[in-house]
DNA sequence: ACCCAGGGTCATA
DNA sequence: TATGACCATGGG
């Protein structure tokens, strides 16, 4: 019974938010470069990162490579430690333009690609899994912050488990569907903005057993007791 | 004035 | 292997 819960909580969060609609972006490349800014920065400074690169018409492996590092660092400024993410991107992109582009991409096997990606300076797992899972829409799960103290904080998961026994643990109890990894990972981070940030917010989460004792008589499917946000 | 954000690298023990 | 410093902007 204990085994679906990965699946009933993803159920319940559709249910709740309904389609997410990830990744935001126009383009697989896209979805690279945001994948890249957003690590440890909030996603509105993301947005102003990637509008200054569009709005130079920017926006391409090709230019983004050729262009000097200074003029990049000053477009990218808005996203954060983007001295760092200026230098990794260009290597991100040569690593784009290594490939043949996103059709290049298209013909290596997920594990083949994640390895490679992960060798590259600035790719952790969560960056490579996002670029996998969104913008090259390879089944595999994506494990942030936020999905390990949602997960914790339910008494499913220990909340200091590695990226990998967190990713296996959802990997284990689903289908390997992109589009359910997809969806799945875009509710966690819905859900976690609204509810479960550091200072837990526990008014009317709809995953936390305590919050959901009030609100109606419904018997809840969730029984650990323990659960809060 | 603090805390936090859709992480990752590197040095140190 | 496991912590800790560091990276940096902008919103609450």
């Amino acid at each position: 019974m204990n085994a679906n819960r990965a699946r009933q909580t993803f159920e319940q969060l559709l249910a709740t938010y309904g389609p997410q609609a990830w990744w935001p972006a126009d383009s697989p490349f896209e979805v690279m470069v945001g994948a890249l800014l957003t690590q440890n920065t909030n996603w509105r400074n993301v947005e102003k990162a990637i509008a200054n690169l569009k709005g130079s018409d920017m926006l391409d492996a090709r230019r983004i490579l050729d262009c000097e590092r200074e003029r990049l660092e000053e477009l990218m400024r808005p996203a954060g430690f983007f001295r760092q993410k200026a230098e990794r991107l260009q290597i991100l992109c040569a690593f784009y333009l290594a490939h043949g582009g996103e059709a290049g991409l298209a013909k290596r096997s997920l594990k083949e690609l994640r390895h490679e990606l992960l060798a590259l300076k600035g790719v952790g797992p969560e960056t490579a899994d996002s670029i996998l899972l969104y913008a090259l829409h390879l089944p595999i799960f994506v494990v942030d912050a936020y999905t390990k103290r949602i997960f914790g904080r339910l008494g499913l998961l220990d909340e200091t488990a590695t990226y990998h026994a967190v990713q296996q643990w959802f990997e284990e109890k689903l289908e390997p569907d992109t589009e359910t990894f997809q969806e799945y990972h875009a509710l966690i981070v819905e859900h976690a903005k609204r509810f479960c940030r550091v200072k837990p917010l526990c008014t009317d989460c709809p995953l936390c057993h305590d919050c959901r004792q009030g609100s109606s008589g419904n018997p809840s499917p969730f029984p650990p007791e323990s659960a809060h946000c």
